[in-house]
DNA sequence: CGCAGGTTTGAGCACCCTCAACGAATGTGG
DNA sequence: CCACATTCGTTGAGGGTGCTCAAACCTGCG
């Protein structure tokens, strides 16, 4: 992480303060890192030590195949904490999905004296991980979409607008798909009036109801 | 550990004892109870206030779509803990495979006093389900079902000889496939000399290394 | 022995992937 | 500011893997 500034916590002008008791109570050294677009946050393999909590941006949680494939297991928005490994060293890869500031946990170490606050946000990660197994299983291309808008909408306030920000490859990888694939189905979702696309990177939910059966 | 240590005294003539009254003085209070086959150890929606733990027997944790589409998320075979969950209601249902004892461990309601040991306990079944993430996500039928195999090779100790508790469609609903598919990839297998099927429900693996580079 | 549930095997098809070309958006250097 | 390169996204044609539907085959068990 050379190449990465670091700030000192309270000075930094974008985030609003943290809510969070864990963050909180961790105390001892807090500092965010600023990420560019594209770069690592921790390697398969690499010794874990750290959590991490997103302070703005999105990063995004993978494992890699032998010949290349990725599968994506999860995205963190803002808010949310990650990080967690059984054992010592990380079975996942992080990467920031944009330029985005992760405020460092020392807790690992010490993971004993935090684990009331931990529990629970490990379980909501291990009900989400389980809930995505249904969707990676069992449903097909559209409903995989409209299950991720639908998720991407809710963890973003219920707002029929939602700013993506990552890529299509990203989302494919996240929902067992191509890029072709994801692009067709929202071609489709458009063509539908069932959602617009003023940009890119950004989706209207027009038809909320149908979106929600469709999910189903 | 000596919280998860109680939990290990092996001592079963099997009483299938009522889960419910009186015996809530202490954490210490475990019943061993008897799940025939089929049965329901706890439903979606219903509330949460135990943990389990496999005494003998297996069980299998799932979700299903509106339509009766099944994923399992997990299996759990002797000697395994589950019942985890965000909140206090289930998110998922939880069934015995085979005649099942379950030991019942009346922590929730206390859970933050044993979150130290519970802790690491949540953090492999969140590796678990990510792993088994790229396997839905990325691989095709041959690589899932050979690291299916792998992975009850090894929660059985490392044997060739798998003993499975669990039917054609329990697999198929867990690896994202149809029974027809596995079926035919089981047939497949034999025919290369990678398995034996000694009988329905047993698997000897005689080309470990054939099986080991599928399922990558 | 006969039934019932689970498993195997086959034929045809649908969905999604692969391969390919095109279009849009962004950044860089002249 | 434009030309160009590069990356990302869209759209199309064709093929393959796995699903659907259907029938036959075990295998355990009354």
């Amino acid at each position: 992480m050379a190449f990465l500034e670091t700030f000192q916590t309270p000075s930094y002008p974008i985030h609003s303060e943290p809510a969070s008791p864990a963050g909180r109570r961790s105390a001892g050294f807090q500092a965010v890192t600023l990420f560019p677009a594209g770069t690592e946050i921790y390697a398969q393999g690499e010794k874990s030590d750290c959590l991490y909590k997103v302070e703005f941006g999105a990063i995004r949680i993978y494992r890699l195949l032998a010949d290349g494939r990725r599968q994506i297991s999860a995205f963190h928005l803002a808010g949310e904490i990650f990080g967690f490994e059984a054992g010592n060293t990380h079975h996942f890869f992080a990467e920031a999905i944009c330029a985005t500031g992760v405020r460092v946990l020392r807790t690992a170490s010490r993971q004993n004296e935090f684990a009331n606050e931990l529990l629970p946000v490990a379980l909501q990660g291990l009900v989400r991980a389980q809930e995505h197994l249904l969707v990676l299983g069992r449903q097909n291309a559209v409903e995989r979409i409209a299950a991720f808008l639908m998720d991407m909408s809710e963890r973003q306030g219920g707002l029929t607008r939602i700013e993506l920000s990552m890529s299509r490859t990203d989302i494919a990888d996240y929902l067992g798909l191509t890029i072709e694939t994801v692009s067709r189905v929202f071609s489709k979702l458009r063509q539908k009036g069932v959602i617009r696309l003023p940009s890119l990177r950004s989706v209207e939910i027009t038809k909320w109801q149908t979106l929600q059966d469709l999910a189903a």
